[in-house]
DNA sequence: CAATAAATGCACTTCCTTTGCATTGATTAT
DNA sequence: ATAATCAATGCAAAGGAAGTGCATTTATTG
């Protein structure tokens, strides 16, 4: 179990205080966050820094950006060792239409997609909108 | 085979020579456009005009809205007879990373997919990135 | 032709993202 | 230890796209 610091240099990037407070606020969320969500936890730091901190950390594939369809980009931890590769990493991710938060489901990975002759299939972005487990009461 | 001026009425909307123009300008596009691409299209007509009229159309089921992850919206004409359904009309999109274009494969219907326990999918965004055929070479 | 309603055009606003540049802080070389 | 160098931060401003209010024009109806 690395420490975050360790983390943060075996990633090739240097520790500082701000990237390590927007790191846990990162773990201790469940869900997405929008650039405003992290602006808000930390009200004193300037919103330039954290959209850079943001856009190092997605370099580093310390976080990957999904895009839900709501019209503002969001941001997640990326999982341990995910090097945001197609095969292995690419995962769906759920929006609730309710409390409008959205998910990494992980452990579902993107079923393999047919593209027609002459096209060739990269990368694959899957939003599923609905009810979450939180919001369908169960 | 209905005129567009059909069309539009059996829609219940108004024929106007804006949107005989916009109608007849997406027809011959076969890729979904921006709302830019529109302005540039007609640099005489203003910009409210094209958007109010790709929202109308978006109103009664004549252009579909694509969010292709580039963060600007896009728009392309629904099938004849859609309904913008999800079991019968939702198909996956194509965005090209070369070229950057988006167009719709209409003949794939998006599969079923799996989500877990307490969550209710309601909805399905569904965008698969690579080569376009144009793009490919083939 | 007059009254009414819809469509268009112009101006302005809001929200999010991105960039330039000065300043602060940390790292490395002398 | 000090100076030189580079990265990180903070402040300001720009940019782009989406949306709204209201006046004006155009079409529809009585
Ligand atoms: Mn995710
Ligand atoms: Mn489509
Ligand atoms: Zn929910
Ligand atoms: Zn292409």
């Amino acid at each position: 179990m690395k420490t975050i610091e360790e983390l943060l240099e075996s990633k090739g990037i240097r520790v500082t205080a701000m990237r390590l407070l927007i790191y846990k606020f990162l773990t201790e969320k469940q869900v997405a966050v929008r650039l405003s969500d992290i602006e808000n936890a930390f009200d004193k730091a300037d919103r330039t820094t954290l959209y850079r901190t943001i856009k190092t950390f997605e370099e580093k594939d310390i976080v990957h950006q999904i895009d839900d369809g709501t019209g503002i980009t969001k941001y997640a931890l990326c999982e341990n060792g995910c090097t945001c590769e197609i095969e292995t990493d690419l995962h769906l991710h759920f929006h609730c239409n309710n409390c409008n938060e959205t998910v990494c489901l992980t452990e579902h990975k993107i079923p393999q997609i047919k593209v027609p002759d002459g096209f060739v299939s990269e990368n694959v972005n899957l939003v599923v909108k609905g009810i979450c487990d939180k919001c369908s009461g169960q």
